[in-house]
DNA sequence: CCACGCTCCTGCGCGC
DNA sequence: TGCGCGCAGGAGCGTG
């Protein structure tokens, strides 16, 4: 499922390729995503050029002459730049044609976001109440500390909320909670300022070797040229419920938080 | 403001 | 071999 890595991933090999490229015409063939793909969509984008591709969160912002298409991978979704004329399959919703190549936006379960938004300026209610960015300067361990206090949510949780923070999901919650040696279930509010420094530090270096990596993949996950990243061999602890901690042996475990597995060392992390 | 639970959707893995 | 079930999850939204 792509997370912050994931998704610059994929904006990084966008923006090898497309960049200075008109649009030719777009084909919608399913407009049912997380809200509907706009109907006039074929029509906004035909003659404009795709300037350069920003990214907010796990939005990809892609910048057009004359505005700012709004993409959300979503679950399983996925942009891939292919030759013209490919042939479409089934769940590849949304083709961009341009004049070399087709951008081609793949979804099996709907959950992502293609919106139009007039403009740079990102005045949009779903871009406006996002979190600060984990590698930008905010994030701090003092940043960390005061915006915990009070919190009487579990620290995963609070990691995973997107008005705080962006581009943490559940797989990166897990793995930086254990590279910090905090267990997930801590209240937010207890987390002392170094254990604060501790965290902020583990997000940075798990999404950064994330990325070094390419991103990870579950099953559905393949960035811009089609290739699968390969993090998911390096995971710690997600999905390894029982299975011998790699640093200490002893097994991890799971936890149910609001409705999501969270995996932990119990001797790793306290 | 905060915490929590529901919802969207499809593919996959499991048990029988 | 096939069926039905439960799970996976980003994030908006409604409720208390």
């Amino acid at each position: 499922m792509p997370e912050l890595p994931e998704v610059e991933v994929t904006r990084r090999g966008l923006s090898a390729s497309l960049p200075g490229s008109f649009v030719k015409g777009a084909d919608v063939r399913e407009r049912r995503l997380r809200q509907p793909v706009p109907a006039d969509l074929a029509a906004t984008l035909e003659g404009q050029r795709l300037v350069r591709i920003d990214r907010r969160g796990k939005y990809l912002l892609m910048r057009f002459d004359h505005g700012t298409l709004l993409v959300h991978l979503g679950m399983s979704g996925g942009l891939r730049v292919l030759p013209p004329h490919t042939p479409a399959r089934k769940h590849d919703h949304v083709d961009i044609r341009f004049e070399h190549a087709v951008l081609r936006y793949s979804d099996p379960r709907r959950f992502g976001l293609m919106l139009w938004i007039d403009g740079w300026q990102d005045m949009h209610p779903l871009l406006d109440s996002l979190g600060i960015e984990p590698f930008g300067a905010e994030f701090t361990g003092a940043w960390l500390h005061r915006a915990t206090r009070g919190r009487r949510c579990a620290i995963k949780q609070f990691l995973m909320d997107g008005h705080v923070l962006v581009g943490v999901g559940n797989i990166y919650a897990s793995e930086s909670l254990f590279r910090a040696g905090i267990r997930p279930g801590t209240a937010a509010r207890r987390l002392a300022g170094t254990r604060c420094d501790r965290l902020v530090d583990a997000v940075r270096e798990t999404l950064t070797d994330a990325l070094a990596a390419g991103g990870s993949t579950l099953r559905d996950f393949l960035s811009a040229d089609g290739e699968p990243g390969y993090f998911q061999q390096h995971y710690f602890v997600y999905g390894r419920d029982g299975q011998p901690c790699r640093i200490c042996g002893t097994p991890i475990r799971t936890l149910r938080q609001g409705q999501r597995s969270s995996f932990y060392c119990p001797s790793c992390q306290k």
